[in-house]
DNA sequence: TTTCTCACA
DNA sequence: TGTGAGAA
């Protein structure tokens, strides 16, 4: 398929997608006209990044960590280096961080919205 | 429709 | 990390 579909299909701008293979996160086989062709295991890829990326993965781990997902995952295990693993614990902490402010405030929403509800009834 | 690059938030 | 514009 090519990027326009992609771009539907993943609800991802074009330019988008041209950006993320340009950081290394997807790649694309060429046409002869020079158009991106892409493979159908891209759209559920694509909606991996933008997951990640949504999480507050920089891309640079996710072009790390994102051949780690795709396979089995016993084959990977060999090659996670030291360095991968130190910077996966350190993702892991910050998203559990996000996780307890974003908890904060939704719990602050909530109260919020009782305590309106509460007024008017 | 798609490609690219450069500049810029 | 992501966008906008201009040109092919």
């Amino acid at each position: 398929m090519r990027i326009g579909e992609l771009s539907e299909r993943t609800g991802t701008p074009r330019r988008l997608l041209r950006y993320y293979e340009e950081q290394g996160l997807i790649v694309a086989a060429r046409c002869a006209n020079g158009y991106r062709a892409y493979e159908e295991y891209n759209v559920d890829r694509v909606r991996q990044i933008r997951g990640l990326l949504d999480a507050g993965l920089p891309t640079r781990i996710i072009k790390q960590i994102l051949p780690c997902l795709d396979k089995p995952r016993v084959i990977h295990f060999t090659d996670a280096t030291p360095e991968m693993l130190a910077t996966l614990e350190q993702e892991l902490d910050r998203m559990s961080e996000r996780i307890r402010f974003l908890s904060r405030n939704r719990d602050a929403i909530a109260e919020y919205l009782e305590a309106v509800r509460a007024t008017r009834a």
